[in-house]
RNA sequence: GCCCCGGUAGCUCAGCUGGAUAGAGCAACGGUCUUCUAAACCGUAGGCCACAGAUUCGAAUUCUGUCCGGGGUACCA
C-alpha cells in the first residue's frame, strides 16, 4: 500500500506540476503516523514542494488532493490536508481485511521474495581459533550469523555458512605447550604454564582426556605436535557441539593451513610484489597501506619468515572471491574493524571485484555481574561460556538476547539477571503469544467448529482486530528492511509489537463464541497470526511452541 | 594523537531515509482470572533525547565542536 500511494503521488505531481517541477526528483516521505488522528498513511509532500513551486504548501496540498480524488483510489476511504501540509491518508478495512485472506492463501510464502534466486552467497562468521571454549562474546556473532543467513536464505538465496579457523602458529604452539603442562600437573609435576599460554581450567579436562587415551605415553616427551593436535580436535569438536546447541551448523570449516599447502599464500604475496605495494624493510615484508589512507604501513612477513595474519587473510578472501559467490559477508566483532580495510586494498590491488565483499561489525558484550563488569579473556580462562550461557537459559532465550539488540550497540549481559529472570523473558512473551493461538484453534475444533474456510474476513472490524491487520500489513517492508540492512534486530521488534498487540486483542474478545460466523472470522485472523509468527520465527531460529 | 561504535525514563534498549503529544521491557506502585493458558491485560509514576552551536517551515534523528564510555591503532589472531 505504502508503495501504492508513493507511486500514486509522484503520478500525480507529475500531472499537475511538471512544467514548474522540471522532473526534479522530490525526496518526499511517506510514513505511518503514531497517532491515528493522522491516518494510516503521511505525506510531506506539499511541504517538500513548497520551497520548489515558490508556494504555501496547504495550497499546493489541496491542489494535489484535488486531483486524487478524481482519480477515485480503491481502499482509500478519506483524504485530509493537515496544519503545516501534511496529506493523511485513511484507508478502508476492506484492504486490511483482505490482507488475512492473503496470508492464509499463500501461507509461509507471504511475502516472500526470489531476489536471491540462483545466487550463492557465503557469510563467514565465529571464525574463533581452537583455544577454547566459545565465549558469550562469541555467542553473539554466532546468532548474528545465523539469523543474517536465515534472512538471506528467505530471500531465495543459496547460503554458504563457514567458519575459518588456524590450528598453527604462535597462540597454537602456545596452547600446545600448556596442555602438557597440565598433563605433567597430572603426574604431580608442577610445571610453569608458558608465559602468555592457556591457563584455563578446560585445559586440565583435556590433559584428563589426553591421560586417558595415552597414558603415560608422553610423561616427560613434549611432543609439540601431538599435544596441539589433541587439543584442537577437542577443541574444535566443543565448540561445533555448542554451537549445534543452539541450532548453527557450518557447512564449511575452513583451514588456514590449506592455504599454504596449497601456495595460495605464496601465490597472494608474489601478487602483491610484483603490484609494487610492498617493500622489505628491517627483514620484514611490508604492505604500502598508507598509499591507501591508512595511517601506518603493515607488515605481511615476519623477519623470521613467518606471515601475520594479514597475508593469510587476504589470500583467503582471494580464494572466496574465486569460489563463484554473488555476495560474500564477514561478520566480525569490533576488534576487527582496523584489519579489514587493508584486505580490501589488497584485493583491490589484485584485480579482485570486491563489490561482492559486504563486512558487517557487531560490538562487543560487555558481561556484568552484580554491576560490575568482568573482563573475558579466552587466556586466562576468566569467562563465561557460551555453554553454560545455554544452560542457563536454553537456546531460544540465547538467541532472542543476543538478536533484540542493533549490532552497533555494545550489549551488556548481566548473569544475575539472566538466571533470575528467565520466567520474565522478553522471548516467552512471543511464544506465549504463538502457544495461545495453538490453543484457541485446538479449543475450537472441541466446539464442533472443524473448518473455518468460510469465515467472513468483513466482520473483523473491532479496534484491536484492525489494529493487528494494519501491523500484519507492514510486514512486507519490515522483511525488506531485513534484507537490505541485514540486521534481524528489526524482525524481533516487529514480533515484539505483533504479540503486544495480539495479547490486547485476546484480553478484550474472545474468538470462539456461540456466535459461530463470528468465530469462524477471528479464526481466521489469528490463523493469519500465527503464520506470520512461524514465520518470523523461524528465521529468528526461535521454537515457535504450540503450548507453554 | 588518529580511526570505528555508543551516550534517549532508576536499569537494558527501540525510535526507519529529519516531521505533528518521545516508546517498549525490567524494576516501583495500584487494579483485572466461575468463561479460548494471568508466562497476559489495564492504570499510575518516571525524560532539558550528554553538552554547545549550525542547517531547516520542523532536529532525539543531519553537520561541526566539546565531554564521557567501549573497541582498535603489534614483526598477537
Amino acid at each position: 500500500m505504502i508503495y501504492t500511494i508513493k507511486q500514486l503521488l509522484e503520478n500525480t505531481i507529475n500531472e499537475i506540476f511538471s512544467e514548474s517541477v522540471n522532473n526534479q526528483s522530490i525526496d518526499f516521505s511517506i510514513e505511518r503516523p503514531n497517532n491515528d488522528k493522522h491516518g494510516d498513511f503521511s505525506s510531506n509532500i506539499a511541504l517538500k514542494l513548497a520551497s520548489v513551486l515558490k508556494n504555501n504548501p496547504m495550497i499546493i496540498a489541496k491542489n494535489i488532493v484535488e486531483e486524487i480524488q478524481k482519480k477515485n483510489v480503491e481502499s482509500v476511504d478519506n483524504i485530509e490536508i493537515v496544519k503545516p501540509g501534511f496529506i493523511n491518508f485513511f484507508i478502508n478495512n476492506n484492504y486490511y481485511q483482505n490482507i488475512v485472506e492473503k496470508i492464509l492463501l499463500e501461507k509461509d510464502d507471504y511475502q516472500k521474495t526470489n531476489i536471491g534466486k540462483n545466487k550463492k552467497v557465503q557469510v563467514e562468521f565465529v571464525s574463533a581459533n581452537p583455544t577454547g571454549p566459545l565465549t558469550i562474546g562469541h555467542g553473539r556473532q554466532a546468532v548474528l550469523g545465523d539469523a543474517v543467513s536465515r534472512i538471506l536464505e528467505w530471500n531465495g538465496y543459496e547460503v554458504t555458512r563457514e567458519y575459518y579457523f588456524n590450528d598453527a602458529g604462535r597462540q597454537m604452539r602456545l596452547l600446545g605447550k600448556s596442555l602438557y603442562v597440565r598433563y605433567m600437573g597430572l603426574f604431580g609435576e608442577k610445571l610453569e604454564i608458558p608465559t602468555d599460554g592457556y591457563e584455563g581450567e578446560y585445559i586440565i579436562d583435556i590433559a584428563q582426556l589426553f591421560l586417558n587415551k595415552y597414558g603415560e605415553k608422553y610423561k616427560n616427551n613434549f611432543v609439540e605436535t601431538v599435544f596441539i593436535d589433541y587439543a584442537t580436535e577437542n577443541l574444535l569438536f566443543s565448540i561445533k557441539s555448542t554451537l549445534k546447541r543452539l541450532d548453527i551448523v557450518h557447512d564449511v570449516f575452513f583451514n588456514e593451513k590449506t592455504l599454504y599447502e596449497n601456495g595460495k599464500i605464496d601465490e597472494t604475496l608474489k601478487k602483491m610484489e610484483q603490484s609494487g605495494v610492498t617493500y622489505k624493510s628491517d627483514g620484514a615484508i611490508w604492505f604500502k597501506t598508507t598509499e591507501f589512507g591508512a595511517e601506518k604501513d603493515r607488515v605481511l612477513v615476519k623477519s623470521s619468515g613467518e606471515p601475520t595474519y594479514r597475508l593469510p587473510d587476504i589470500a583467503y578472501h582471494a580464494q572466496k572471491l574465486t569460489r563463484d559467490y554473488d555476495r560474500i559477508i564477514d561478520i566480525f566483532g569490533a576488534d576487527h574493524h582496523a584489519t579489514y580495510p587493508d584486505v580490501i586494498s589488497a584485493l583491490k590491488v589484485m584485480n579482485y571485484d570486491t563489490s561482492k565483499i559486504h563486512v558487517l561489525i557487531h560490538q562487543f558484550v560487555t558481561l556484568v555481574r552484580n554491576n560490575e563488569k568482568i573482563k573475558m579473556s579466552t587466556r586466562k580462562g576468566d569467562f563465561v561460556t557460551l555453554d553454560k550461557l545455554i544452560d542457563i537459559v536454553g537456546k531460544d532465550v540465547v538467541r532472542y538476547f543476543f538478536i533484540m539488540r542493533n549490532m552497533d550497540s555494545h550489549l551488556n549481559f548481566d548473569i544475575e539477571l539472566a538466571q533470575k529472570e528467565t520466567d520474565e523473558n522478553p522471548v516467552y512473551y512471543l511464544q506465549y503469544a504463538h502457544a495461545r493461538i495453538s490453543n484457541i484453534i485446538k479449543h475450537s475444533k472441541l466446539k464442533n467448529i472443524n473448518s473455518f474456510d468460510d469465515g467472513n474476513v468483513k466482520l473483523l472490524v473491532e479496534k484491536e482486530e484492525v489494529d493487528i491487520m494494519k501491523l500484519m500489513s507492514e510486514y512486507k517492508e519490515i522483511m525488506k528492511l531485513c534484507h537490505t540492512t541485514l540486521e534481524p534486530m528489526h524482525l524481533a521488534n516487529y514480533l515484539h509489537k505483533l504479540s503486544s498487540h495480539f495479547h490486547k486483542f485476546y484480553q478484550k474478545h474472545r474468538v470462539v463464541t456461540d456466535n459461530e460466523e463470528l468465530s469462524k472470522a477471528r479464526l481466521k485472523l489469528i490463523k493469519s497470526i500465527k503464520i506470520i509468527f512461524a514465520n518470523c520465527l523461524n528465521i529468528l531460529g526461535i521454537e515457535a511452541p504450540e503450548n507453554m
